[in-house]
DNA sequence: GCCGTTTTCGGCCCGACTGTTTTCAGTCG
């Protein structure tokens, strides 16, 4: 079940679709944009406010307000349903093809007919588009290859593969004689869970060198774009690169640009419009005389338009413009802050190192303490027993403080803990007798995805409860791309976290990413402390906190929030919990 | 349709590239 705030969303934005295709007023389109990302975004159920507090929600005035009023108490909103009476859902969706907008897919509706996909690839089969006006053979065949792109999934790509490849690109590019800079830029930078293109900027006195690297990399599958200032590839596996090259003059003002989102730009903009200011990426200008300003870094951009730097992961325009005009900015965590990871295995479960391997690449990292989580038993492919686990604690002891020594100081410190699983009743591997011998317990669910809401959030709300249990590991469950979080009730479970003292995670695994940045901002509202952890099989994986520390950040956490930033002795305090000792 | 340190009306982000044009509209980010 979506969420209240989520399902008005989804019909805001089909209305502003349905307003853009049918020529509507295109600045009252945007204002249903707007409206539908600020509402999606809002802390509280829009379902339960009344008009006067829904138009507290930016971007909502009186007429939405009762929109969303009208929703909750008819099931319909009477605006939306006249333009779905006027055109086809099947229009709607022939928007999704690259190429195809809102004009071009009224213009095929209006003059053919056509409200599918299928009836639009028959007519260009025909040649029957290209005597539209504004039509031509070239308008079809890109059509047609955009329909292909849409249908061979054309789906964005978990961080990690994109991140991969990106930095692969930006060292190739940097070493093409005249770059004088490369970085990536867009949704990897900002380190959202997935990424639907990369985007890569370079400064360069002249761009046609680096343009012909680009467009020759072994991965170039096609040229989508190819100009003086911007190259479009698609790569052999089907994800879009663009590259820009900006003179070095203005490589903060084209990073701050290519950076985005679309939205954080929009209000840098009209800050600077209001300002007398015209902001685009190769400067910040002088919107009468047309003189340049500052250009040179991000920082002198932000800092003309009144805005400290804003670090990337926070521009999704959800309030950080406003806490930077304000001086309330989060001091966001950094990866340095943590000192230890609280959720990993070994090959005494389904992990692939031994204890040693992965106690020694953890204290690589760095790390002041770290914690060795195997699975319980009744994950009974694991073969657990307290024999083994008592044995595996033993060890622990031994190597305890013996790992990252230097001098006389004791090393890194070693937790013995666990990965507890969660049953459908909310009750856990062994009981707390057993618990009581482990430094910290993590509860995670494994199977029954599928109950009810009720049941699904009770149970892990039980598990909260529980006086062993101090982190509530990968709380939705949700795997990218492949299986949808659980459908619990959050706040009900955040606020339980809150008041039983149980840290949520933010599992830093790629294809977890869990809990996600939207649910951690509201998590953070109830007062819940989350651990940053790796959940790592290998020794490889410990090096993914990179991306729970990202999401972390878009999340909007602080050192503070975070248990594991916190010294060892902190932690401890926290660990016990409600347990009386 | 929303918004306001240019405030109750008149604005609403900006530029690159493509394909269709004969000076520009549409799409994209």
């Amino acid at each position: 079940m979506a969420r209240p705030n989520d399902e008005v969303a989804a019909l805001f934005q089909e209305y502003a679709d349905l307003i853009s295709i049918t020529g509507g007023d295109a600045y009252k389109a945007r204002v249903y944009e707007k409206a539908a990302r600020s509402i999606s975004g809002y802390h509280a159920d829009v379902s339960a406010l009344d008009v006067k507090g829904l138009q507290e929600i930016p971007n909502v005035g009186k007429s939405i307000a009762e929109k969303v009023a009208e929703y909750f108490r008819t099931g319909s909103v009477s605006a939306v349903d006249e333009l779905r009476a006027k055109i086809p859902a099947g229009v709607r969706r022939l928007t999704a093809i690259p190429t195809l907008g809102p004009k071009k897919a009224c213009v095929v509706y209006e003059e053919l007919g056509i409200s599918s996909v299928e009836e639009l690839t028959d007519a260009i089969h025909a040649e029957r588009l290209r005597d539209l006006k504004g039509f031509g053979p070239k308008t079809e065949e890109n059509i047609l290859h955009g329909i292909e792109l849409l249908q061979s999934s054309g789906n964005r790509v978990l961080l990690d593969a994109a991140m991969d490849l990106a930095e692969d690109i930006v060292a190739e590019l940097s070493r093409v004689t005249g770059c004088r800079r490369c970085t990536y830029a867009g949704s990897l930078r900002r380190l959202r869970e997935t990424v639907g293109d990369i985007d890569v900027l370079a400064a360069a006195g002249s761009s046609s060198a680096l343009m012909q690297a680009f467009t020759e990399l072994p991965y170039v599958s096609e040229v989508v774009a190819h100009g003086e200032k911007k190259t479009s590839i698609r790569t052999t596996k089907g994800l879009a690169v663009d590259l820009r090259v900006v003179p070095q003059a203005s490589w903060g003002a084209a990073l701050q640009y290519f950076t985005g989102s679309k939205a954080h730009n929009i209000r840098t903009r009209e800050l600077a419009v209001h300002q007398k200011l015209k902001l685009s990426e190769y400067g910040l200008f002088d919107a009468e005389t047309g003189k340049k300003i500052v250009s040179r870094t991000e920082q002198d951009v932000y800092a003309r338009l009144g805005l400290p730097w804003i670090p990337p992961m926070l521009r999704e325009d959800r309030g950080e413009i406003e806490a930077g005009l304000h001086g309330e900015l989060p001091d966001l965590v950094e990866e340095t802050d943590l000192k230890g990871d609280l959720h990993t295995h070994t090959d005494l479960t389904d992990g692939l190192a031994p204890l040693e391997e992965m106690a020694e690449a953890a204290a690589e990292r760095g790390y002041a303490y770290y914690a060795i989580t195997d699975h319980g038993p009744n994950l009974y492919m694991q073969q657990m027993t307290k024999e083994r686990i008592l044995a595996q604690r033993e060890r622990v002891r031994e190597l305890d403080g013996t790992y990252g020594k230097r001098g006389k100081r004791r090393g890194m410190r070693l937790l013995h803990g666990v990965e507890l699983n969660i049953d459908p009743d909310g009750d856990v591997d062994w009981p707390e007798e057993f618990l009581d011998g482990f430094d910290l317990c993590v509860a995670s669910v494994h199977s029954h995805f599928n109950q009810t809401r009720g049941a699904l959030t009770r149970r892990i709300v039980r598990a909260c409860e529980n006086p062993y249990v101090n982190i509530i590991g990968h709380p939705t469950t949700r795997i990218i791309g492949k299986r949808p979080p659980i459908d619990a009730d959050l706040d009900e479970i955040f606020a339980a976290c809150a008041r039983t003292g149980t840290a949520l995670e933010v599992n830093a695994h790629p294809d977890r990413l869990d809990l996600r940045d939207e649910d951690i901002l509201r998590a953070r509202r109830h007062g819940v402390k989350f651990a940053v952890d790796s959940d790592a099989h290998s020794t490889l994986h410990l090096a993914d906190m990179r991306y729970g520390v990202g999401t972390a950040q878009r999340g909007w956490l602080t050192k503070d929030d975070v248990i594991n930033t916190w010294p060892e002795t902190r932690l401890r305090r926290f660990l016990r919990k409600g347990r009386g000792r």
